[in-house]
DNA sequence: GCCTCATCATAGCTTTTAGGCATACTGAAA
DNA sequence: TTTCAGTATGCCTAAAAGCTATGATGAGGC
């Protein structure tokens, strides 16, 4: 029996559905199924009702839930306790990222770290990717999150993916389009497009170059940004709309709508990096807290 | 992070060894000595202040340990305060065990499983090994403690090792032979042997007879005994001396002195063994026990 | 009554990782 | 200096977690 069991069948007995929680776990619902089945075999009696379409918590379930979430809180504290006496490491970290695309990631990986070394500084940088991998190169940075670079300039660096984002269509509530499902590049091109600034962003209009291609047609860009703040405040006002990734959906509230966009791009894949060589072990700590939060 | 890992932690701080630890743990040293370091990296701080000799544990670490404890019996907890509400499987299972060869491993086994499975009825069987494979046959045993047969009498059933035991000398205290660090075959020969009846045991009586083959001299049997208990009594009376796994040290006290064989056979295997076709739940959940006593 | 959908279970395969063995390293004691 | 009692490291194997594909089953709509 190891912690994995309670976390899986706690996840579980909240959903009630095997299914849902095997997708909040991040793994699959036939691993999940397996390992729940593992551990009510391994502690000898049944902790879910079960029919084929459902299962429900027996009453031993229901008590095993109230245990097993303490259990897991314990196991959490002794480790929170023991580092507050061991002082925690102590250092500083310096963090490069792209504003827009880390909305999401960003906050919850920094409450995750705080919270494990509280002892150390958190220095955020907000750069271009280019300038973000030639710090990393100077080691003026320990960890950049960004898009995906090419491979060709990631030599000496690695990379792990921390997310994918659809890029989507933000359009002001009272605009024609906001009540379309979808947008299609050629809709996109007939209307006034708000983009971020080439200067901040050459990744993003390289993009915009690639994905307009096929068209025939190029967008016409009514206005240049360097912010998702500006960018939205734009678009709210009527200027045009714009070509943004889905995570923005969480700074827009109800001001924008985010639509779908037709025949769009593969989503565009988030990752932290770092130096390949070692000794960074406080950037791996980091990593590990994205990935988490 | 996993109770594989306190477990681990809680055993090598207890030691503050981890070579001891491992042999308590059954793992290899170096096995353990990873899992500790992959804590430690997990967690990001030290538990332990290494030298390449030893370690000690940290500030944190002793705080740690502390926690641990508390979380290994929490996790416990969790499960028993569970089943106490499923109310526990009932049923009844029949155990058939050589009572020489399982004094060590049975009570800890019945402590074990009782605990798990307290309105399950446990019945013990004192048989011969023959007696044992038979009413496994018949299903009227479920599960069987004694030494490993030949693999030709196990066909439809399945075994697992749980201990073995090296064959030593059982001589009364002030007998001359009580003070020799270990006794040859050829010694034996000279003197009277109390031995198992040849009814019950006949596989003693085979053991003896391959044993001494080689030596080209005949035990000289003084008596013959149908328990441990009265050969025991027998041997320290001084009628005779005697050959027994060593585990019934553990019965002797300082009544005798158990002396090791020279050129004795290879240590004998006590094995589990239950049917090989499934359904056997509780057989299973046994031998669970009898390994973790 | 029968189809479709949502859901859980099973099977077979792949990947990850715990754990094993051999061995290097290191400081203390002999 | 050698030996000894330890820990750590590298490499390999085997067990187990996890994945994809698929089967089974009951509920709800048509």
């Amino acid at each position: 029996m190891e912690l994995r069991h309670f976390r899986y069948f706690v996840a579980v007995a909240e959903e009630e559905n095997v299914s849902r929680a095997a997708l909040k776990l991040h793994v699959s619902q036939p691993g999940l199924s397996r390992q729940i089945r593992d551990l009510e075999d391994e502690i000898g009696f049944q902790l879910f009702e079960r029919s084929a379409k459902s299962l429900r918590l027996t009453e031993a379930g229901k008590i095993f839930l109230v245990e097993a979430r303490a259990v897991l809180l314990h196991a959490d504290d002794a480790v929170k306790k023991a580092r507050a006496v061991s002082g925690g490491t102590s250092g500083e970290i310096n963090v490069g990222y792209a504003p827009s695309l880390t909305v999401q990631i960003l906050p919850a990986a920094l409450r995750e770290f705080q919270e494990k070394f509280p002892n150390v500084r958190v220095a955020l940088h907000d750069l271009s990717t280019e300038e973000m991998l030639a710090q990393l190169g100077e080691k003026k940075l320990q960890v950049a999150l960004t898009v995906r670079p090419p491979a060709k300039l990631l030599r000496g660096l690695r990379f792990e993916e921390l997310a994918r984002y659809a890029l989507c269509v933000a359009v002001a509530p009272k605009h024609p389009l906001a009540k379309a499902k979808s947008i299609s590049l050629e809709q996109i091109s007939r209307e006034p497009l708000i983009a971020y600034s080439r200067k901040d962003y050459p990744e993003y209009h390289a993009m915009l170059a690639k994905l307009f291609a096929p068209v025939g047609r190029r967008p016409r860009i009514a206005g240049e940004h360097d912010s998702g703040t500006s960018l939205i405040a734009a678009v709210e006002s009527g200027c045009g709309i714009a070509l943004v990734p889905e995570c923005l959906a969480c700074m827009v509230g109800p001001r924008l709508k985010l639509i779908r966009l037709r025949d769009g791009p593969p989503p565009i894949p988030v990752v932290a990096i770092w130096r390949a060589e070692g000794g960074a072990e406080l950037a791996e700590h980091f990593i590990e807290a994205a990935k988490a939060g």
